[in-house]
DNA sequence: TGGGGTTAT
DNA sequence: ATAACCC
Protein backbone atom coordinates (compact mmCIF):
# COMPACT_ATOMS: atom_id res chain seq x y z
CA UNK A 1 0.00 0.00 0.00
CA UNK A 2 1.64 3.63 -0.87
CA UNK A 3 1.95 5.73 2.00
CA UNK A 4 -0.32 8.48 2.62
CA UNK A 5 1.05 11.39 0.64
CA UNK A 6 1.90 14.34 1.91
CA UNK A 7 0.66 16.85 -0.76
CA UNK A 8 -2.68 14.88 0.51
CA UNK A 9 -3.26 17.83 2.55
CA UNK A 10 -1.89 20.67 -0.26
CA UNK A 11 -4.86 22.77 0.40
CA UNK A 12 -5.06 23.40 3.68
CA UNK A 13 -4.65 27.12 4.63
CA UNK A 14 -1.36 28.97 3.51
CA UNK A 15 -0.76 26.39 1.04
CA UNK A 16 -0.74 27.36 -3.05
CA UNK A 17 -3.42 25.96 -5.12
CA UNK A 18 -6.74 27.71 -6.92
CA UNK A 19 -7.22 30.66 -5.83
CA UNK A 20 -10.32 30.56 -3.13
CA UNK A 21 -13.14 31.69 -4.17
CA UNK A 22 -14.72 35.04 -3.11
CA UNK A 23 -14.75 35.25 1.11
CA UNK A 24 -15.90 31.92 1.54
CA UNK A 25 -14.83 31.01 4.95
CA UNK A 26 -13.02 27.68 5.27
CA UNK A 27 -15.02 24.34 4.83
CA UNK A 28 -18.02 26.42 3.74
CA UNK A 29 -20.15 24.31 0.85
CA UNK A 30 -19.68 25.44 -2.61
CA UNK A 31 -22.14 27.26 -4.74
CA UNK A 32 -23.03 24.09 -6.63
CA UNK A 33 -25.91 23.00 -4.18
CA UNK A 34 -26.04 19.20 -3.25
CA UNK A 35 -27.91 16.88 -5.65
CA UNK A 36 -28.34 19.34 -8.01
CA UNK A 37 -24.93 18.77 -9.72
CA UNK A 38 -24.78 15.96 -12.34
CA UNK A 39 -21.28 15.36 -11.76
CA UNK A 40 -20.00 11.79 -10.71
CA UNK A 41 -17.33 9.87 -9.14
CA UNK A 42 -16.66 6.49 -11.29
CA UNK A 43 -13.78 3.61 -10.16
CA UNK A 44 -12.64 1.68 -12.80
CA UNK A 45 -10.87 -1.63 -11.09
CA UNK A 46 -8.09 -3.46 -13.28
CA UNK A 47 -7.19 -6.74 -12.25
CA UNK A 48 -2.77 -7.61 -12.71
CA UNK A 49 -2.46 -10.01 -15.11
CA UNK A 50 -5.58 -11.92 -13.93
CA UNK A 51 -5.22 -15.34 -15.32
CA UNK A 52 -1.64 -15.55 -13.70
CA UNK A 53 -2.93 -14.21 -10.48
CA UNK A 54 -5.99 -17.19 -10.69
CA UNK A 55 -2.83 -19.69 -12.13
CA UNK A 56 -0.73 -19.02 -8.77
CA UNK A 57 -3.75 -19.40 -6.47
CA UNK A 58 -4.32 -22.73 -7.75
CA UNK A 59 -1.31 -23.39 -7.49
CA UNK A 60 1.25 -21.46 -5.02
CA UNK A 61 4.62 -23.27 -5.66
CA UNK A 62 4.05 -20.87 -8.71
CA UNK A 63 4.46 -17.47 -6.84
CA UNK A 64 7.44 -15.98 -7.81
CA UNK A 65 8.65 -17.48 -10.95
CA UNK A 66 8.48 -16.17 -14.31
CA UNK A 67 4.98 -17.46 -15.02
CA UNK A 68 3.28 -17.11 -18.49
CA UNK A 69 -0.73 -18.60 -19.41
CA UNK A 70 -0.52 -20.26 -22.93
CA UNK A 71 -3.56 -20.49 -25.37
CA UNK A 72 -1.94 -22.74 -28.52
CA UNK A 73 0.73 -20.73 -29.76
CA UNK A 74 0.71 -17.66 -27.48
CA UNK A 75 1.76 -16.50 -23.96
CA UNK A 76 -1.79 -14.08 -23.81
CA UNK A 77 -0.92 -13.06 -20.20
CA UNK A 78 2.25 -13.11 -17.47
CA UNK A 79 2.85 -12.64 -14.05
CA UNK A 80 5.46 -9.47 -13.30
CA UNK A 81 8.23 -11.64 -12.76
CA UNK A 82 8.33 -12.74 -16.40
CA UNK A 83 7.21 -9.02 -17.78
CA UNK A 84 10.97 -8.04 -16.05
CA UNK A 85 12.86 -10.79 -18.22
CA UNK A 86 11.27 -9.47 -21.19
CA UNK A 87 8.50 -11.44 -21.84
CA UNK A 88 5.03 -9.39 -23.04
CA UNK A 89 1.22 -9.74 -23.52
CA UNK A 90 0.22 -12.19 -26.69
CA UNK A 91 3.81 -12.81 -27.47
CA UNK A 92 4.65 -15.66 -29.20
CA UNK A 93 5.29 -18.83 -27.12
CA UNK A 94 9.00 -19.24 -29.23
CA UNK A 95 9.91 -15.72 -28.80
CA UNK A 96 8.91 -15.87 -25.16
CA UNK A 97 11.18 -18.99 -24.44
CA UNK A 98 14.00 -17.33 -26.10
CA UNK A 99 13.94 -14.10 -24.27
CA UNK A 100 13.18 -15.59 -21.04
CA UNK A 101 14.49 -20.07 -21.18
CA UNK A 102 13.37 -19.88 -17.16
CA UNK A 103 9.68 -19.19 -17.91
CA UNK A 104 7.15 -21.54 -16.81
CA UNK A 105 4.23 -21.88 -18.97
CA UNK A 106 0.54 -23.17 -17.88
CA UNK A 107 -2.17 -24.19 -20.29
CA UNK A 108 -5.27 -21.41 -20.29
CA UNK A 109 -7.52 -22.96 -22.73
CA UNK A 110 -10.13 -23.37 -20.13
CA UNK A 111 -11.50 -19.98 -19.08
CA UNK A 112 -13.51 -22.00 -16.08
CA UNK A 113 -11.95 -20.88 -13.55
CA UNK A 114 -10.97 -17.76 -14.28
CA UNK A 115 -14.57 -16.93 -15.56
CA UNK A 116 -15.63 -18.19 -12.16
CA UNK A 117 -13.38 -15.54 -10.23
CA UNK A 118 -14.22 -12.94 -12.27
CA UNK A 119 -17.62 -12.81 -11.07
CA UNK A 120 -16.77 -13.46 -7.41
CA UNK A 121 -14.75 -9.95 -8.02
CA UNK A 122 -17.96 -8.30 -9.37
CA UNK A 123 -20.11 -9.86 -7.23
CA UNK A 124 -18.47 -8.28 -4.15
CA UNK A 125 -17.65 -4.77 -6.10
CA UNK A 126 -21.37 -5.31 -5.90
CA UNK A 127 -21.71 -4.88 -2.01
CA UNK A 128 -20.34 -1.43 -2.44
CA UNK A 129 -22.35 -0.63 -5.02
CA UNK A 130 -25.12 -2.40 -7.03
CA UNK A 131 -23.80 -0.60 -10.31
CA UNK A 132 -21.03 -2.26 -11.62
CA UNK A 133 -20.44 -2.83 -15.29
CA UNK A 134 -18.26 -5.90 -16.30
CA UNK A 135 -15.61 -5.21 -19.01
CA UNK A 136 -13.96 -8.57 -19.85
CA UNK A 137 -13.17 -10.78 -17.18
CA UNK A 138 -10.66 -8.54 -15.64
CA UNK A 139 -12.07 -5.22 -15.14
CA UNK A 140 -15.06 -3.68 -13.77
CA UNK A 141 -16.30 0.08 -13.45
CA UNK A 142 -18.62 1.34 -10.62
CA UNK A 143 -20.38 4.14 -10.20
CA UNK A 144 -19.81 5.30 -6.86
CA UNK A 145 -21.68 8.95 -6.75
CA UNK A 146 -24.30 7.92 -4.79
CA UNK A 147 -22.21 6.27 -1.75
CA UNK A 148 -19.91 9.90 -1.89
CA UNK A 149 -21.98 11.99 -1.75
CA UNK A 150 -23.89 10.03 1.61
CA UNK A 151 -20.52 9.70 3.10
CA UNK A 152 -20.12 13.52 2.44
CA UNK A 153 -23.12 14.55 4.41
CA UNK A 154 -21.70 12.70 7.45
CA UNK A 155 -18.87 14.20 7.62
CA UNK A 156 -18.27 16.85 10.07
CA UNK A 157 -16.55 19.93 9.77
CA UNK A 158 -13.11 18.91 11.67
CA UNK A 159 -13.16 15.68 9.78
CA UNK A 160 -13.49 17.54 6.33
CA UNK A 161 -10.38 19.39 7.48
CA UNK A 162 -8.27 16.26 7.68
CA UNK A 163 -9.91 14.82 4.41
CA UNK A 164 -7.02 12.66 2.73
CA UNK A 165 -6.22 11.07 -0.68
CA UNK A 166 -5.46 7.28 -0.46
CA UNK A 167 -3.21 6.49 -3.52
CA UNK A 168 -1.59 9.01 -6.38
CA UNK A 169 -3.53 12.07 -7.43
CA UNK A 170 -2.62 11.89 -11.09
CA UNK A 171 -0.08 14.68 -12.41
CA UNK A 172 0.66 15.49 -8.98
CA UNK A 173 -2.05 18.09 -8.91
CA UNK A 174 -2.79 20.06 -5.53
CA UNK A 175 -5.43 18.82 -3.70
CA UNK A 176 -7.79 21.93 -2.90
CA UNK A 177 -10.37 20.82 -0.05
CA UNK A 178 -12.38 23.96 -0.31
CA UNK A 179 -13.46 22.40 -3.92
CA UNK A 180 -16.50 20.04 -3.51
CA UNK A 181 -15.42 18.19 -6.24
CA UNK A 182 -12.00 17.68 -4.94
CA UNK A 183 -14.13 16.35 -1.75
CA UNK A 184 -15.66 13.94 -3.89
CA UNK A 185 -13.20 12.25 -5.41
CA UNK A 186 -11.09 11.97 -2.72
CA UNK A 187 -13.63 9.92 -0.13
CA UNK A 188 -14.10 8.35 -4.12
CA UNK A 189 -10.48 7.33 -3.36
CA UNK A 190 -10.41 6.31 -0.09
CA UNK A 191 -13.42 4.17 -1.43
CA UNK A 192 -11.43 2.87 -4.62
CA UNK A 193 -9.28 1.74 -1.84
CA UNK A 194 -11.38 -0.28 0.22
CA UNK A 195 -12.51 -1.87 -2.76
CA UNK A 196 -9.21 -3.47 -3.72
CA UNK A 197 -8.52 -4.08 0.36
CA UNK A 198 -11.85 -6.29 0.02
CA UNK A 199 -10.26 -8.10 -3.16
CA UNK A 200 -7.77 -8.75 -1.58
CA UNK A 201 -8.61 -9.43 1.66
CA UNK A 202 -11.45 -12.31 0.41
CA UNK A 203 -10.19 -13.51 -2.86
CA UNK A 204 -5.99 -12.83 -2.74
CA UNK A 205 -5.87 -10.68 -5.87
CA UNK A 206 -4.64 -7.47 -6.46
CA UNK A 207 -4.63 -4.88 -8.85
CA UNK A 208 -5.28 -1.37 -10.23
CA UNK A 209 -8.27 1.65 -9.55
CA UNK A 210 -8.55 4.88 -10.82
CA UNK A 211 -11.00 7.32 -9.86
CA UNK A 212 -12.48 10.08 -12.15
CA UNK A 213 -15.56 12.48 -12.82
CA UNK A 214 -16.10 9.49 -16.31
CA UNK A 215 -15.51 5.69 -17.40
CA UNK A 216 -13.02 7.07 -19.95
CA UNK A 217 -11.05 9.40 -17.57
CA UNK A 218 -11.42 6.44 -14.58
CA UNK A 219 -9.91 3.84 -17.18
CA UNK A 220 -7.36 6.01 -18.32
CA UNK A 221 -6.03 6.92 -15.29
CA UNK A 222 -6.09 3.40 -13.57
CA UNK A 223 -3.28 2.48 -15.77
CA UNK A 224 -0.68 5.29 -14.45
CA UNK A 225 0.96 3.45 -11.37
CA UNK A 226 1.33 -0.11 -12.03
CA UNK A 227 1.13 -2.76 -10.33
CA UNK A 228 -1.32 -2.75 -7.28
CA UNK A 229 -1.65 1.29 -6.99
CA UNK A 230 -4.68 3.42 -7.41
CA UNK A 231 -4.37 7.23 -8.76
CA UNK A 232 -6.87 9.44 -8.74
CA UNK A 233 -8.08 12.17 -11.21
CA UNK A 234 -8.78 15.81 -10.42
CA UNK A 235 -10.67 17.55 -12.78
CA UNK A 236 -8.25 20.22 -13.49
CA UNK A 237 -5.68 17.41 -15.00
CA UNK A 238 -7.80 15.75 -17.51
CA UNK A 239 -6.43 17.80 -20.59
CA UNK A 240 -2.94 16.30 -19.31
CA UNK A 241 -4.29 12.97 -19.01
CA UNK A 242 -5.29 12.55 -22.44
CA UNK A 243 -2.90 14.36 -24.22
CA UNK A 244 -0.94 12.05 -22.25
CA UNK A 245 -1.73 9.40 -25.05
CA UNK A 246 0.55 9.11 -27.74
CA UNK A 247 -1.80 7.98 -30.06
CA UNK A 248 -5.34 8.30 -30.67
CA UNK A 249 -5.22 3.92 -30.88
CA UNK A 250 -4.59 4.34 -27.08
CA UNK A 251 -8.52 5.85 -26.38
CA UNK A 252 -10.38 2.99 -25.32
CA UNK A 253 -13.09 3.62 -27.98
CA UNK A 254 -11.38 3.94 -31.29
CA UNK A 255 -10.60 0.83 -32.45
CA UNK A 256 -8.02 -0.92 -34.86
CA UNK A 257 -10.15 -0.35 -37.65
CA UNK A 258 -11.28 3.65 -36.55
CA UNK A 259 -7.85 4.63 -36.18
CA UNK A 260 -6.80 3.77 -39.81
CA UNK A 261 -9.61 5.93 -41.29
CA UNK A 262 -8.80 8.58 -39.20
CA UNK A 263 -4.73 8.23 -39.75
CA UNK A 264 -6.24 8.39 -43.58
CA UNK A 265 -7.34 12.04 -42.75
CA UNK A 266 -4.21 12.63 -41.31
CA UNK A 267 -5.42 12.29 -37.78
CA UNK A 268 -2.80 10.70 -35.57
CA UNK A 269 -2.87 12.70 -31.78
CA UNK A 270 -5.39 13.23 -29.71
CA UNK A 271 -4.68 17.11 -30.29
CA UNK A 272 -5.46 16.57 -34.37
CA UNK A 273 -8.78 14.81 -33.57
CA UNK A 274 -9.85 17.69 -31.01
CA UNK A 275 -9.52 20.42 -33.58
CA UNK A 276 -10.37 18.28 -36.55
CA UNK A 277 -13.51 19.62 -38.35
CA UNK A 278 -16.67 17.88 -37.19
CA UNK A 279 -18.85 18.06 -40.18
CA UNK A 280 -15.99 16.14 -42.49
CA UNK A 281 -15.52 13.76 -39.38
CA UNK A 282 -19.18 12.79 -39.51
CA UNK A 283 -19.31 12.78 -43.43
CA UNK A 284 -16.23 9.77 -42.75
CA UNK A 285 -17.31 8.12 -39.92
CA UNK A 286 -21.02 9.13 -39.76
CA UNK A 287 -22.33 10.95 -37.03
CA UNK A 288 -22.91 8.82 -33.94
CA UNK A 289 -19.19 7.62 -34.25
CA UNK A 290 -17.53 11.37 -35.48
CA UNK A 291 -19.88 12.88 -32.55
CA UNK A 292 -18.28 10.40 -29.85
CA UNK A 293 -14.96 9.98 -30.71
CA UNK A 294 -14.92 13.57 -30.71
CA UNK A 295 -16.23 14.14 -27.05
CA UNK A 296 -13.76 11.47 -25.93
CA UNK A 297 -10.55 13.63 -27.80
CA UNK A 298 -11.96 16.02 -24.89
CA UNK A 299 -12.25 13.65 -22.10
CA UNK A 300 -16.03 13.72 -22.54
CA UNK A 301 -17.67 10.80 -21.73
CA UNK A 302 -21.60 10.82 -20.54
CA UNK A 303 -21.68 6.69 -20.93
CA UNK A 304 -23.56 5.67 -17.49
CA UNK A 305 -21.95 2.83 -16.00
CA UNK A 306 -24.52 -0.17 -16.94
CA UNK A 307 -25.05 -2.91 -14.61
CA UNK A 308 -23.85 -5.89 -16.47
CA UNK A 309 -26.01 -8.27 -14.30
CA UNK A 310 -26.24 -11.66 -15.59
CA UNK A 311 -24.02 -12.29 -19.11
CA UNK A 312 -26.02 -11.94 -22.21
CA UNK A 313 -24.34 -15.16 -23.84
CA UNK A 314 -22.38 -18.14 -23.44
CA UNK A 315 -19.84 -19.59 -26.09
CA UNK A 316 -16.84 -21.89 -26.15
CA UNK A 317 -14.54 -21.95 -29.05
CA UNK A 318 -11.58 -23.49 -30.71
CA UNK A 319 -9.10 -22.54 -32.98
CA UNK A 320 -6.77 -25.20 -35.06
CA UNK A 321 -4.75 -25.58 -37.64
CA UNK A 322 -7.26 -27.49 -40.19
CA UNK A 323 -10.50 -29.22 -39.70
CA UNK A 324 -11.62 -30.24 -43.61
CA UNK A 325 -13.85 -32.99 -42.64
CA UNK A 326 -17.83 -32.89 -41.22
CA UNK A 327 -16.83 -35.88 -39.02
CA UNK A 328 -14.12 -33.69 -37.94
CA UNK A 329 -16.48 -30.56 -37.48
CA UNK A 330 -18.88 -32.55 -35.48
CA UNK A 331 -16.95 -34.51 -33.22
CA UNK A 332 -15.42 -30.89 -32.34
CA UNK A 333 -18.81 -29.26 -31.96
CA UNK A 334 -19.74 -32.32 -29.23
CA UNK A 335 -16.86 -31.15 -27.13
CA UNK A 336 -18.47 -27.58 -27.38
CA UNK A 337 -21.55 -28.31 -26.82
CA UNK A 338 -20.55 -30.41 -23.97
CA UNK A 339 -18.90 -27.69 -21.82
CA UNK A 340 -21.69 -25.40 -22.58
CA UNK A 341 -24.44 -27.31 -21.75
CA UNK A 342 -22.49 -27.62 -18.72
CA UNK A 343 -22.60 -23.97 -17.92
CA UNK A 344 -26.07 -23.57 -19.04
CA UNK A 345 -27.16 -25.35 -16.86
CA UNK A 346 -25.13 -24.30 -13.73
CA UNK A 347 -26.88 -20.90 -14.56
CA UNK A 348 -30.74 -21.67 -14.60
CA UNK A 349 -32.11 -19.70 -17.13
CA UNK A 350 -32.52 -21.17 -20.89
CA UNK A 351 -31.10 -20.13 -23.85
CA UNK A 352 -33.28 -19.55 -26.60
CA UNK A 353 -30.84 -19.19 -29.48
CA UNK A 354 -27.86 -20.75 -30.87
CA UNK A 355 -25.20 -19.85 -33.25
CA UNK A 356 -22.47 -21.62 -34.66
CA UNK A 357 -19.27 -19.37 -36.17
CA UNK A 358 -16.53 -20.85 -38.30
CA UNK A 359 -13.53 -19.22 -39.75
CA UNK A 360 -12.44 -20.41 -43.03
CA UNK A 361 -8.91 -20.75 -43.88
CA UNK A 362 -7.22 -17.74 -45.79
CA UNK A 363 -3.90 -17.08 -46.46
CA UNK A 364 -2.90 -13.38 -45.37
CA UNK A 365 -5.93 -12.45 -45.22
CA UNK A 366 -7.51 -10.88 -41.89
CA UNK A 367 -9.57 -13.71 -40.56
CA UNK A 368 -13.33 -13.14 -40.80
CA UNK A 369 -15.49 -15.38 -39.42
CA UNK A 370 -18.93 -16.33 -40.48
CA UNK A 371 -22.10 -17.34 -38.24
CA UNK A 372 -25.76 -18.84 -38.71
CA UNK A 373 -28.31 -18.98 -35.86
CA UNK A 374 -31.71 -20.34 -35.42
CA UNK A 375 -34.54 -20.51 -32.70
CA UNK A 376 -33.48 -23.87 -30.49
CA UNK A 377 -36.23 -25.75 -30.49
CA UNK A 378 -39.13 -25.79 -27.97
CA UNK A 379 -39.00 -29.14 -26.94
CA UNK A 380 -34.93 -29.01 -27.39
CA UNK A 381 -35.17 -26.32 -24.80
CA UNK A 382 -37.22 -28.07 -21.98
CA UNK A 383 -34.95 -30.98 -21.94
CA UNK A 384 -32.16 -28.56 -21.28
CA UNK A 385 -31.07 -28.74 -17.56
CA UNK A 386 -31.25 -31.53 -15.47
CA UNK A 387 -28.45 -34.17 -16.44
CA UNK A 388 -29.10 -32.34 -20.52
CA UNK A 389 -27.82 -35.94 -21.54
CA UNK A 390 -31.15 -35.82 -23.93
CA UNK A 391 -30.79 -32.34 -24.99
CA UNK A 392 -27.28 -33.39 -26.85
CA UNK A 393 -28.36 -35.60 -29.60
CA UNK A 394 -30.98 -32.78 -31.18
CA UNK A 395 -28.86 -30.33 -30.30
CA UNK A 396 -26.04 -31.60 -32.91
CA UNK A 397 -28.37 -32.31 -34.92
CA UNK A 398 -29.39 -28.48 -34.84
CA UNK A 399 -25.58 -27.39 -35.12
CA UNK A 400 -24.78 -30.01 -38.31
CA UNK A 401 -27.46 -28.08 -39.96
CA UNK A 402 -26.35 -24.86 -39.37
CA UNK A 403 -22.70 -26.15 -40.27
CA UNK A 404 -24.20 -27.44 -43.44
CA UNK A 405 -26.09 -24.23 -44.17
CA UNK A 406 -22.17 -22.45 -44.37
CA UNK A 407 -20.36 -24.98 -45.21
CA UNK A 408 -20.57 -26.90 -48.47
CA UNK A 409 -19.42 -30.43 -47.23
CA UNK A 410 -19.54 -31.71 -50.78
CA UNK A 411 -16.66 -29.26 -51.95
CA UNK A 412 -13.19 -28.97 -49.82
CA UNK A 413 -12.74 -26.63 -47.29
CA UNK A 414 -10.65 -25.59 -44.34
CA UNK A 415 -11.26 -24.27 -41.26
CA UNK A 416 -9.44 -23.10 -38.82
CA UNK A 417 -11.98 -22.11 -36.05
CA UNK A 418 -15.47 -23.32 -34.99
CA UNK A 419 -17.94 -21.67 -31.76
CA UNK A 420 -21.18 -22.41 -30.35
CA UNK A 421 -22.59 -19.86 -28.82
CA UNK A 422 -26.07 -20.09 -26.75
CA UNK A 423 -27.97 -16.43 -26.31
CA UNK A 424 -31.01 -14.61 -25.78
CA UNK A 425 -31.48 -16.20 -22.09
CA UNK A 426 -34.49 -16.49 -20.67
CA UNK A 427 -35.28 -16.95 -16.81
CA UNK A 428 -36.96 -20.40 -16.36
CA UNK A 429 -40.82 -19.84 -15.06
CA UNK A 430 -40.50 -20.16 -11.36
CA UNK A 431 -43.96 -21.44 -10.40
CA UNK A 432 -45.62 -19.67 -7.46
CA UNK A 433 -46.35 -21.17 -4.17
CA UNK A 434 -49.24 -22.88 -3.85
CA UNK A 435 -50.33 -23.24 -7.08
CA UNK A 436 -51.01 -26.23 -9.01
CA UNK A 437 -47.98 -25.69 -11.02
CA UNK A 438 -45.32 -25.17 -8.08
CA UNK A 439 -45.91 -29.12 -7.67
CA UNK A 440 -45.59 -30.32 -10.85
CA UNK A 441 -43.17 -28.15 -12.22
CA UNK A 442 -40.32 -30.75 -12.25
CA UNK A 443 -37.28 -28.53 -12.19
CA UNK A 444 -38.20 -25.79 -10.22
CA UNK A 445 -37.31 -27.49 -6.60
CA UNK A 446 -33.74 -28.22 -7.76
CA UNK A 447 -33.34 -24.71 -8.53
CA UNK A 448 -31.22 -22.42 -5.89
CA UNK A 449 -31.86 -18.87 -5.98
CA UNK A 450 -28.95 -17.58 -3.42
CA UNK A 451 -28.80 -13.92 -5.04
CA UNK A 452 -28.48 -12.80 -8.21
CA UNK A 453 -25.84 -15.78 -10.05
CA UNK A 454 -27.78 -18.51 -8.99
CA UNK A 455 -27.13 -22.24 -9.82
CA UNK A 456 -28.28 -25.46 -10.06
CA UNK A 457 -27.89 -27.84 -6.95
CA UNK A 458 -26.29 -31.17 -8.20
CA UNK A 459 -28.35 -34.14 -8.14
CA UNK A 460 -29.63 -34.66 -4.57
CA UNK A 461 -32.43 -35.73 -3.18
CA UNK A 462 -35.86 -33.59 -3.22
CA UNK A 463 -37.34 -32.54 0.11
CA UNK A 464 -39.92 -30.25 0.56
C1' DT B 1 -2.93 -13.99 -32.38
C1' DG B 2 -6.69 -16.65 -28.01
C1' DG B 3 -10.99 -17.35 -26.03
C1' DG B 4 -13.92 -14.98 -24.68
C1' DG B 5 -17.58 -10.84 -24.23
C1' DT B 6 -20.87 -6.31 -25.70
C1' DT B 7 -23.55 -3.05 -28.65
C1' DA B 8 -24.84 -0.96 -33.13
C1' DT B 9 -26.31 -1.37 -37.81
C1' DA C 1 -25.62 -11.57 -40.00
C1' DT C 2 -21.99 -8.73 -39.75
C1' DA C 3 -19.01 -5.31 -38.00
C1' DA C 4 -17.23 -2.64 -34.68
C1' DC C 5 -15.61 -2.27 -29.96
C1' DC C 6 -13.54 -4.19 -25.25
C1' DC C 7 -10.40 -7.48 -22.51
Amino acid sequence: MEPAQAWALAGSPGARGPEEPGNLPWFHDQVVPAGSCSSRVIVHLDLDCFYAQVEMISNPELKGKPLGVQQKSLVVTCNYEARELGVKKLMNVRDAKEKCPQLVLVNGEDLTRYREMSYRVTDLLEEFSPVVERLGFDENFVDITDMVEKRLQQLQSDELAVLTVSGHVYNEQPVNLHDVLHRRLLIGSQMAAEMREAMCDRLGLTGCAGVASNKLLAKLVSGVFKPNQQTVLLPESSQHLIHSLKHIKEMPGIGYKTAKRLEALGISSVHDLQTFSPKILEKELGIAVAQRIQKLSFGEDNSPVTPSGLPQSFSEEDSFKKCASEVEAKSKIEELLASLLNRVCQDGRKPHTVRLTIRRYSPEKHCSRESRQCPIPSHVIQKLGAGNYDAITPMVDVLMKLFRNMVNVKMPFHLTLLSVCFCNLKAVKTAKKGTIDYYLTPSSSTTSHLGKRSFKMKDTHMED
